[in-house]
DNA sequence: CATGAATGAGAATTCATTCAT
DNA sequence: TATGAATGAATTCTCATTCAT
């Protein structure tokens, strides 16, 4: 019995962690840190706020795990897809099609990426990521460069420019517009920007299409 | 006399608006949404914090206007370039140089396009702001393959990447390495990177710039 | 009208200023440290709980001041007699009694330089005024040994032993039950108690009596 | 075994009992009422913080026991002494010098017995001992003025004097500095000042101290 | 009996907004 | 019209106490 309530205890406990965690990453997502209150994150997880502290230190320790942990994950499956088999252009498509199409499902989730939240450490844990997430793919301009596959360039910028890119593609307002219909339309000419920028000769897959509103 | 003293009051009327639409722009810019207090933006007016509710009904209708008309003096800048003279390649070229340029003047400036202000309604001139950027370009994209300058592509999409890929460069951690030396190269490296993406043939050097704010 | 204004509300300032203190001071004399939040100060001043914050820029700081501006009061009429005529004896005398007097008039005031505050800003202000009352007490003592009124002692030890016994013998249940009629007793036996301690030849006016229940 | 299993119980429960006011104690001496909150004293315990409750009924009864049990110790140690042999000069040497050395080993046990709590009921206990501790000396003084060995004086003033005295004296800034060399001499002060103060004409030295804790 | 997760009241502090002067 | 003192609601965070397990 005691192995028992041991048991679902520790089950419950990583539960209210893991619905702390989701109501958080949903607030943001939702409203911007701004409208995440750790009273708002207890609400949506139905906790008290006092039962906050109990799995996290302080507001900005969350939110520098909903950063994080975010991040991890999507960095992970780009960095498999980066490191995977094929030429570097087919992978640096995969790269920016897998993170469009993510983001596509919650629309928001890179905004989190994007909003500025009012603690510094959660700043800084925002800033970082998106580092990390410009090493990938300057990883990937070095590589490509280094094969023949692109042309010389700055992939310092080359790295950062892609980020922007395709996250200011996806958070624009273009993007809920294109809520199912353009979905695919929209990944394929984010794809087809970013590989006609790093001056891949090949597209991947295919090339650029007409003039699309 | 009467209509001399109630002229002099609407000069300095409409002098205080400016100054504290001023004050507010130099606060955003200095630190984020986040640091520009009522208080604060008062005390670098030179006014009361009460005065300011003579001249704007909230705080964010104040800060709305701040972002509305940076953005217009933005706009009508790269308009006044986009609708110049030269070749489109070279057009583009000198409206992402320029944006760039000035933007490392006041990176924080830029910042207030992207960071995530504390009121909804802000949030949203915020966002139409960007989409207004975007539309600059998108034009631009719609003149350049009409004129053969570049293939055919998805020019809302394209916009957008512009747009993300040069704020994200500018603002990423990569922009204050570039203090002085770098800047160039860095400004270089975007505009390379975007006459790439839409796939311009020639590099579109010595373009009109004449315009600077 | 303007200089009226100006006038009146300075005087209120100054006003709420003084009654926030007081307030403070108050409560602090009641019930402790750990009664004075500061929305009970707020409520006992007249005024909102975010008012506090217009006058001192923390709780910490307004305890502070409670403390030093009692204690720099205090420790001016202490030196005015320290200092004055007669032999050393009579002005030692004179400083205990002077400050007994003044603690019964508002009993608890001695408390707030024994109670231990949460801040440690404010328990530092407490320990270093408790350090200079004992200087007071220290150069008495000096200058009498030296005078030869007094034998050869310990004057850092002794000065800290003649603070306590006082404040003791002045805060100990003992002192409420002397309400009225026993006062002159107490401070006459906290006197001698003093005098007979630094070893006090003479008894500055009159010597101990017999025993007093 | 139903015998032995409640009386196994019943150990146990003394035990943790024990244990709690132990830790409870060691907390305050630490650091002060202020520190020792119940998750604290219940992690020092070996216990969990609903466990407390069944031992105590609040937080301010378990801290009143801490005050009241810690004060019966020393009372009954200076009781020990008091009441023990030889003339009554040696014997309140005896109690303030077996105090001041206990006290300077755990310099902010004392302090608790000064220090303000937060709960009433536990400052009421602390006042309470302060009381107690006075009516032993006090007890001295009587016995001293009636042997003839003290002059007559106020003997309710001087116990709270001598009270006061020792417990400023050590727990000032002076005892932190006289941490280890100049111990001896700090205690030694302190008793040369009771001594004077209560008029003992004979240094009282060698007297019996044989009761320690 | 023991646990420790959860609560809920209350702490200090900040700040947009109002309003008497 | 301009002021800036005052408000009051909201913020994060703490902790004694309870109670399902």
């Amino acid at each position: 019995m005691s192995y028992r309530r041991s048991f679902l205890m520790e089950e419950r406990l990583a539960d209210n962690r893991q619905r702390i965690l989701k109501a958080a990453r949903a607030l943001v997502a939702e409203g911007g840190f701004n409208h995440a209150s750790i009273a708002a994150v207890a609400a949506s997880a139905g906790l008290s706020a006092g039962a906050i502290y109990r799995y996290f230190p302080s507001k900005a320790a969350l939110f520098v795990e909903v950063l994080t942990s975010a991040i991890d994950h999507e960095i992970a499956i780009l960095q498999a897809i980066a490191k995977g088999a094929g030429d570097v252009t087919c992978r640096l498509r995969g790269c920016v099609e897998s993170f469009a199409n993510r983001a596509l499902e919650g629309p928001y989730l890179a905004y989190a990426f994007i909003a500025e939240p009012a603690e510094q450490e959660v700043d800084e844990a925002r800033l970082l990521g998106r580092k990390r997430f410009g090493e990938v793919f300057k990883s990937l301009l070095i590589e490509g460069v280094e094969a023949g596959e692109f042309p010389a360039q700055s992939v310092d910028i080359g790295a950062a420019c892609i980020v922007g890119a395709f996250t200011e593609a996806l958070i624009r307002p273009i993007a809920p517009r294109a809520k199912r219909e353009g979905r695919k339309e929209l990944v394929e000419g984010i794809v087809a920007f970013c590989l006609r920028a790093v001056g891949a000769t090949i597209s991947g897959r295919k090339a650029g299409r007409g003039v699309r509103a």
